[in-house]
DNA sequence: CTGACGATAAAACGGACGTTTGAAACGTCT
DNA sequence: AGACGTTTCAAACGTCCGTTTTATCGTCAG
């Protein structure tokens, strides 16, 4: 068996790769990264995203499993945590605090990452290319099960459907909140008047979601109400003609 | 000053052409769609983009300024009717309505793109290209401030930042729902057992997007809740270390 | 009929892409 | 020192990209 030894690793090539992928990745999603502005922005050569992760759908895998896995852990780390410590009598806000905490405590680390964290995490979930949905879908989506079904239990005067709704608006929302980029400033100048801790981050956040998540369930009378406002004049025959051309794309 | 007509035009090789380019950007975004899988798809000459558009850029944005202006119109048109008819009256849920109904609408009406137009909205508000971001940013921006606007006058008891923080959450709520795609099935099982009328959609969605917004805001005692909980054993320690490589990646 | 113009068609342009190759450079062990 | 395995490097591979060019077709004005 082979003894050799990586010839020197200032930062290690491998890590180099990774971490100019995964810039390049927030700023532009993954059709839009190249491996020659991918080795060109870590410093080294062409050939070494192939030699090191073989194509480049393997990389752009690595750049996700690398903050994804540690964060899915996490999560799935604090769900366990809550389950023994309260059993039957964990509520709905410790399902949140175990979805979002993992990621804020992220969010305020020491690491480089920490300022883009967020967005990173934004864009690996809204991403349109087939190799970056496929991948999370694959390897991630067992873990909202779990939080699907600890909801559930948390909730049970939501049925399935509704929770469901619910829960795509919820995730959506983080989602959409995050690839949004701006969340970062928009955090950070929202805490600094009350100290940034992670209880207030937490606790912002929290209320939003436990919010959307009891609202109560509109009944009829609301129907009627938006109904009407949906009717009266200048409103009830906005929007139900056709959409009509472009205006000018002739030359 | 010429007055010739064009050859032929079964379905018109423009509209053709902007009905391909939209499937396949609602398919994969705008970076994955070559000129000539839209031509092909169109069954049109591969020339026929750049005679008729110009340029890739240029056919994204009329494909967007298609769907995009006419959203843009309706959701100002009942702004202004709703401003018209309540004037200081008028309450955040008006303001709702006014933003969601067009959209609503559109997926509720019988034209062929119902089914992915809430689809498309959620793509062309997260596609990460520079082309997409640049043209939605410049041209319906302004809208999103009228309405940041309405929403402020009648939710005068949240700060300025406040208000910021909880609409950039509803406003990435509704991208990121669209963008995940499994919208319309979600939707469609959601509603069938009231009977898929326009305001019981409408209710459902406001009473999430109204919760959120109006959510009590979450005072120091709140933020001791969520700190206690992330102090318990076994969820202090979760997450603090660096994250480590990823697993496998050497042949 | 004929010249002109808008629309379509086929083919080629230069360039950027992801990937592969073959050799050089390096550290480590016998 | 010399052989070996690992990593880096420069160069080239074939393919697909967006765009341009050139020619043809159909229509209408004169």
């Amino acid at each position: 068996m082979a003894t050799a030894t990586p010839r020197l690793s200032p930062a290690d090539t491998k890590t180099r790769i990774l971490d100019a992928a995964e810039a390049l990745f927030i700023g532009g999603g993954f059709d839009s990264m190249s491996m020659r502005q991918i080795t060109s922005t870590a410093g080294v050569n062409l050939a070494a995203v192939n030699y090191h992760f073989g194509t480049k759908d393997a990389l752009i895998h690595a750049v996700l499993a690398r903050r994804l896995d540690p964060l899915d852990g996490q999560r799935l780390a604090m769900l366990d945590a809550f389950e023994a410590a309260y059993g039957e009598r964990m509520n709905c806000e410790h399902v949140l605090v175990a979805l979002f905490l993992p990621a804020v405590r992220i969010f305020r680390s020491e690491t480089p990452m920490a300022d883009s964290f967020l967005h990173f995490i934004g864009r690996a979930y809204t991403d349109p290319s087939p190799v970056v949905r496929d991948f999370i879908q694959g390897n991630y989506i067992q873990t909202l099960g779990r939080f699907f079904y600890a909801f559930q239990r948390t909730l049970p005067e939501l049925s399935r459907e509704d929770l469901g709704f619910r829960l795509n608006f919820a995730m959506g929302a983080l989602s959409g909140i995050l690839a949004g980029g701006n969340t970062q400033r928009l955090i950070r100048e929202f805490t600094q008047q009350q100290g940034d801790h992670e209880a207030v981050i937490l606790s912002r956040l929290a209320s939003l979601m436990v919010a959307a998540l009891k609202a109560p369930l509109p009944g009829p009378e609301d129907a009627t109400v938006f109904g009407a406002m949906a009717n009266i004049p200048g409103v009830a025959q906005i929007g139900i003609a056709e959409p009509v051309m472009p205006k000018g794309t002739d030359t």
